[in-house]
DNA sequence: CGGGATCCCCAATGATACTG
DNA sequence: CAGTATCATTGGGGATCCCG
């Protein structure tokens, strides 16, 4: 598809239901079935803990202090889920005071490479994204000067 | 994290805190910066589409249709954010119907990258996940049903 | 220290209708 | 077709208290 005019009217889309998975990842076909992966994936706290953990197990307010702004509830539903998914272990030292350590799985450290690179990436191109929202929202505030000023 | 058995009291934590942004990625620092744009990347439509949009530019119906279950209102906004981060370009054809098409911009495109690797990991153990949420439910039960039986 | 239970609120998202 | 505007919903997530 690469010829393709403006051709206002309806087109065709192919059914695209029966693509083996693997191939449909590369290619853009129905993804609906990895959003349900990549909600825990993509979840901003998830995320962060997963990177953390990377490093080597953690304790709870470790974890908590690490993260930064993370309330206890949020830390303790993220492992949980993170628990139940596969990619983290929670052993629990029956000492006083208690202590709990999580650490990644295997599955979680198969998981921490492609979201390191993630983590890479958003801080290689940090100031490039936050210089394109100022252009955007500046571009957006001059708009608005047109729209609100009755050409007097 | 081999020897130390449980040993019961307190114990010295060494103070994590004053190490540079560069190391603190890798081995684990304190990432909340980064967690400001994978926000955005980990937001569930955000990748949906950076991966449709990897395959080529996409009119907005079309998007809609490959993301499925997405509603206008969000692919909209979604594809503003994108355009807003410099991620995505949108380019209009003032034909009769409207056109606007949706492409990755050289930056979005590197994003894209980390981000199929993110999709290829999901792809992959998806299965893997699925299983382990199922056992951890069926323990959660079996541990419920402990709580039922008052020890017949 | 680790974390369960509760209350509460607002931002994210969907549904619907209208416009160019 | 591509979008904007409005309304309703809900559940994500913070604050707080308490327990082992």
């Amino acid at each position: 598809m690469t010829a393709q005019g403006a051709q206002g009217g309806t087109f065709l889309v192919p059914e695209h239901t029966d693509v083996t998975e693997a191939e449909s990842l590369h290619r853009g076909g129905n993804c609906q079935d990895v959003s349900e992966i990549l909600a825990r994936v993509g979840d901003k706290w998830s995320v962060l803990i997963v990177m953390m953990l990377g490093s080597g197990p953690r304790r709870f307010n470790e974890l908590k202090r690490m993260v930064g702004g993370i309330s206890q509830r949020m830390l303790t539903l993220t492992l949980r889920g993170l628990e139940r998914d596969g990619l983290v272990t929670r052993t629990i030292y029956p000492t006083i005071p208690p202590r709990v350590d999580y650490a990644l799985t295997d599955l979680g450290h198969s998981l921490s490479e492609p979201v390191k690179a993630l983590g890479a990436w958003a801080i290689e191109n940090k100031a490039t994204i936050r210089q394109a929202r100022e252009a955007f929202d500046a571009r957006r505030d001059e708009a608005q000067d047109w729209g609100g000023r009755r050409f007097g």
